[in-house]
DNA sequence: CCTACCGATCGGTAGG
DNA sequence: CCTACCGATCGGTAGG
């Protein structure tokens, strides 16, 4: 019922879908969901709840990896790609619709999307400081960017295209480790790790 | 007015935007506006259409100026963000609410949206065959990428920080243009070469 | 541009 | 899980 909820709400966005559009989809009459649940708001809260939640596992566990900074930069993108991959049909419903959320609620997932777009930026200033990444990086600008990008996938990604949300992680972590990378007529060259 | 409603479709949603609150603002009552305008789907349309206009004339603009790829690709990168720099307040109620326009309007969008990402996959693929930019590059990929991310802007952008909107479409096109540029320095993960 | 109002639909509840 | 229903609000119209 949530993963119903979150793709009507991808599809059709929060204020878009009633309840009894939901109900339909779920073979019952809208009034009978609220058997279930309390409120319609509490829907779209599990949904945007859940997708932070798969957000900070992801970056606890690249952090404490013990990787260095490039392979910890390449496992969140191509993880949260994953993430995108696995979560098509709500991604959408967590990255866009999680701004109708009632005020309290909305500061706490946006408290919580700060974290994990601290653990980009601590990635990207420790690969700034071995010199694996360029010194004049803007890690506020990269990380706000990056993330921008790999929500979008929930827009365009398909599960039956030739490439996985993995690859396509892979991909972008390509172009971006390199636009990022220290500059080549620096001597920094020997700490460049692969 | 479409300034107004821009706004708060961009604040609220499309579908969380009544027209008595879009009359608040303007300081009269919802029913007035029907003196101006025929519908609120009409509202939207003229947000929408605007915004792919000023997309499409950027496009021509640039890919008329006879540069070379990079400098193409720098122009249009900058002058999107400047795009959505001016016009910051409607950007997201085009970007994002443009998708509850009813079918027809909408695939005539999508349609002129996906002429404008052509352009950009013009240039890409003419700076592969000269060489500016790397053989493998993925132009597709990349210019679905880019628009996510210079859309994306419109979240976060603010007028009044340090950085004007041209500014950082300035890093935004350094960091990708070295991303996706040709292989045979020392780049970071450089290995493969198609 | 406002008052008065329309039918439709909204999120949600009561009672079974 | 359904029927029956609530008050509120929706986009929009008539008439001035």
């Amino acid at each position: 019922m949530v993963r119903a909820a979150a793709r009507l709400f991808a599809e059709r966005g929060y204020h878009g879908t009633s309840m009894r559009d939901l109900g339909d989809t779920l073979g019952l009459v809208g009034s009978s969901l609220y058997a279930h649940i309390g409120s319609k708001n509490e829907l779209l809260e599990e949904i945007v709840s859940n997708g932070v939640q798969l957000c900070l596992d992801l970056a606890e566990r690249v952090l404490s990896s013990g990787e260095g900074p490039l392979e910890k930069l390449r496992a969140l993108i191509v993880g949260h790609a994953g993430l995108v991959g696995v979560n098509i049909e709500s991604w959408a419903a967590f990255a866009i619709e999680y701004r109708f959320l009632p005020d309290e609620q909305r500061e706490r997932v946006v408290q919580l999307r700060d974290r994990y777009q601290a653990a980009y930026r601590t990635v990207l200033k420790d690969g700034v400081a071995d010199g694996t990444f360029r010194e004049d990086l803007d890690d506020h600008l990269v990380a706000t960017t990056l993330l921008s990008l790999l929500n979008a996938m929930s827009g365009w990604y398909r599960p039956d295209g030739e490439l996985s949300a993995e690859e396509l992680g892979e991909r972008i972590f390509d172009v971006i480790s390199r636009g990022i990378g220290p500059d080549e007529r620096g001597a920094i060259s020997s700490e460049t790790v692969t």
